[in-house]
Parts: structure tokens; sequence; C-alpha cells
DNA sequence: GCATCTCATTGATCTCGATCAAAGACCCCG
DNA sequence: CGGGGTCTTTGATCGAGATCAATGAGATGC
């Protein structure tokens, strides 16, 4: 059974509806509170499918591939809602990051209540369509980005994500490890940390301690990271049919096809 | 405006909702139906994001990142939904695979008249999480597998989507070329070449002409692609955390820290 | 049925990031 | 404030897969 306070605060700020109403009543009886310290596995009944809803702190979620192998499949952090399945291809696991509450829902449950709410079906559909395309665009890094390009493109989400500080000197202060961002961006802690070393020396970013790093200029990093240049056809009338630029001429650090530090 | 028979196949075999409901009535107002030969690109307005239905034929949804590096994140094949984002990280291109037909929609206006009628809402949730949940092993896939486990994922996962034939001897006939294979799983046309000649020796694949791959032993591919061992604990009743097995041990032809073919 | 063109296979070499190995920085706690 | 432990950085070497290059097999059209 959940407490009062973080399901009402999960309804309100996540579907925007009053808890008392039927919906409420039936979501609430499904709920399970979770709190975690720093570093624990959430002990999730791995027979079934889970939605979850984080009320604070910051957790990652990541497959257990063979020889001792992690992918971290995605962060998560206050307010956030995601589903996790019990029969994929691999098996997954939620870790928390800082001490955290968690709200657990069986997934079919779940569904089946929210769906019969239209103002909680439109924002659940709303969070899963999000959640998708970020991890297509973590599928695109992956399989096609190089190590520089990749880190840069996690600095600029998590600036989006959980950066403070304004847009020319954002400050992150990050939950995870390096060893969390390598099992994220499938690179290795040295990687990551030589790749800092290089925007750092680039004087993109500035580093003070394990967790906060000073990302200096955003612009330049979205282009390092490769990332679709949307900004300069935005206020533009753009029809149909211009994905003509990539945006292969800006300068670069490294890259294909560019020179830039080398 | 959709033609008739191919808005009825999609309400009736998508949702199992009669098409001239009302729910049925406003989403006929919003499809565009599409008629792709093979090898075209969809010609979707880059200013807004689509839902699409595939109501016969087969596509690539791929990311174009700079440099000429292609990453297909998602085939799809008849009767299936998806969402393609126009505000990514990335620029999204829609490729028909063969001759194709597609039902377009504008996504928030499906998505705001598909809250509204709980079966619809039930079902695209349910499909939006089966795709979150392909692209996240995917993205496992990608960061973490060598080009051998990719490509036996691969043909597992093919064979479940559009295999036919019995389970000891499942026929593919894939509808990609080996360049859409290998921008599928992050690697070249040579490398897929490669350990397709290696799956061949091994005897667990067939190949002939083009598109045809006979899967021998299914349960061996799975093993090699490193998926999750579920069949082993499946009728066992599976209490909490019990991901202590990933099944090192078993035979592999390469992998880590594994012996078999090198 | 033959010419042509594209796609797939095979081979040789190169490169980026992994791996192996130290040293250094940060943090917790007495 | 100093010791011990963990996390991070830096350096040297190795290897899987990319790249470059050529040959071979399938489709397509006349």
């Amino acid at each position: 059974m959940a407490d009062i306070a973080s399901f009402d605060i999960f309804m309100r700020s996540a579907f925007g509806v009053e808890p008392s109403g039927r919906a409420g009543l039936q979501l609430e009886s499904l709920a399970v509170a979770l709190s975690l310290p720093q570093g624990r596995i959430a002990p999730l009944d791995r027979g079934e499918d889970h939605i979850v809803y984080v009320t604070a702190g910051a957790t990652k979620l990541a497959a257990l591939a063979s020889g001792n192998r992690e992918q971290v499949v995605a962060f998560h952090f206050g307010g956030d809602i995601f589903s996790i399945a019990a029969d994929g291809l691999h098996a997954y696991v939620l870790t928390s990051l800082l001490d955290t509450d968690l709200l657990v829902f069986p997934a079919r449950e779940f569904l089946d209540c929210a769906a019969r709410d239209a103002r909680i079906a439109r924002a659940l559909l709303e969070r899963q369509r999000t959640a998708l395309h970020r991890c297509r665009d973590k599928a695109v890094a992956l399989g096609r980005k190089n190590a520089l390009e990749r880190l840069a493109g996690f600095l600029v989400t998590m600036s989006e994500r959980v950066g403070s500080g304004d847009m020319r000197r954002r400050v992150l202060h990050l939950a995870m490890s390096r060893r969390d961002i390598g099992d994220s961006l499938g690179l290795t802690i040295e990687t990551v940390s030589r790749q800092l070393g290089v925007l750092r020396d680039a004087g993109l970013i500035e580093t003070s301690g394990r967790s906060q790093i000073v990302l200096r200029d955003l612009a330049a990093l979205a282009r390092q990271a490769g990332h679709f240049e949307k900004s300069a056809t935005l206020a533009g009338g753009l029809g149909k049919f211009d994905l003509d630029q990539c945006d292969d001429t800006a300068p670069r650090l490294t890259g294909p096809a560019t020179g830039g530090l080398t």
C-alpha cells in the first residue's frame, strides 16, 4: 500500500487528475511504495511487468548481459514514469542512484485502469512516446556514433533533464558514476574519462569533483554529438522533405570526414 | 483521405473495434493512405509527429547521422503500428522495403482521439510498450554485444516476426538487404556477411540466394545471442530475485570468456 | 540467353576503443 | 587531519570490426 502523500503527488503531477476520482481509487489500490537507499536493487517480482513512478531520487534501469556486461537503457529522475518488462530478451534490473522513493504498479492492471480515464490514458501515451523516442536516439548513438559524440550527446541530454543555471553556463550534478555513464553509452570508464578530458581540453566543459560538470557551450556540444540541426529551421516554414542538411560543415573536435582536434 | 477498406482492416485488426463507432469516424477523418513502391522514402511532413499503420508490406525506420551513417531503429511489417518523432535528436526517415501500403495519422490528434476510447487506448498502450521494450533490447545489443551476438539475435527476432515453417527448420525471407541489416545492427555489410558465414560454418543456418535464410537451431541461436534464459524457469514458480543465472556455461561460438569456435 | 549492374562475399590492413596496469584524486570516518 | 578505500585519471598494448580493395553471384533488361 502506498502512503497517501506520494500517491496524491503522483496523480496530480503526472496526470493532472485528482486522486479521489474513480480511476484514482483503483490505481491507489494497486500501488506499492518502495523506499530505496542509494545503490540498492529494487526488489521487483520478475514474474510480471511493472509500471514505476519515481516520487523522488534517481534510478538506472539496466540489462544484464552475460560476461559481467551491463547496459543501462535509461536513467530516471523525480516525476518520471516508466515500464519494466519481465519477459524481454534480457533481464532488467532497477537500481537507485540516490536515496529514492518509488511507486510500483503491476503493469497489466495499471494499464487496464489507466485506459478507462481519457486524461490518464492521454498522458501515459505521451510519456511512452517520449520514452520510445529517447530510446531510439540512444540506439542511434550506440550503433553509429563514436565515443566523443556519445558523451557529448549524453551531456546535452542530461542538461535538459537535470541541469541548472543559465544556458551559457549549465551546471550538472550527476547522480551516476563514470561506470554508470559508460554502461549507458556502451563504453568503458577509461574511455568516458578520456573523452571528458578531450571536451575539457577543448574548453567545452569544466569538471570539479566527481559529480559536477559545467557545460560552457551547449550548442557546440550538440554539434559535437551529431544532433540534427532543428533550431536553424524551427521558426521558418519548414515544409515537407527538408532533410537535406545534416550540417556536416560545422567545426568539430573529431568526427566523420572532419578536422578539428585530432 | 484513406480508402475505406484499409481503414476498416486497421480498426478491426489493430484494436478489435468496429470502424463505424464514434472514435472510428473521428480517426478515419485523420487518416491519409500512402502507397509506396519498393525502396521509396515516405513523404512525411517533418513539421509534426506521426502515427503510422502498415496495412501491407514492410518498412525500415532509420535515423540519418552525419557522414553518411544510417541507423535503422526498427523494421515494421503488415499490421504494425508505430510512431515517428519530428522533434527528436536525429532526423528519421521511413523507407519501404517492399511495395507497401500505409495509413498515416497526425500524432497529436490521433492520440487525443484514441485516449477517449478505452479499448483503443489499451491496445495502443500495449503496442507502445512492446515497441519500447524491443528498442531497449536493441540498445543492449548495440551497446554491449559483439557482431556475432547481434546477428544471432537479429535472426531470432526476425524468426518470431516473419518466420515460417516449423521450429526445427525456420524459414526466413528477408525483405531487407545486407546493408539494411548492418544499419540495424550497427555493423558494416562486410561484417554481416562474415558473421553469417560463421553461423553457416557452424551449421546453425543455411543461406540460399540473397534473401532466404533457414534457421536450423533456434535455441542455439538464442544462446549465441546472449538472450536471457527464461524457458528454463518459465513453468516453475519464479519468485522475487532470481536473476542469478545468466547461463554463461552454454556452448558458444565465441563470446566473453567462452571457448568454442575462434 | 547474354550483357550489365547491383549486391554479397572474401581478403588485407588500419583504427578506435577495450583491456591491462599504475598512479592520483576524492571522500568518508575515526 | 590523516589513513584507507573507492572512484577516476592517465599510460601502454591489443583486438574486433571498419575500411579499402577485388572477386563472385544474383537480379534485371534487351
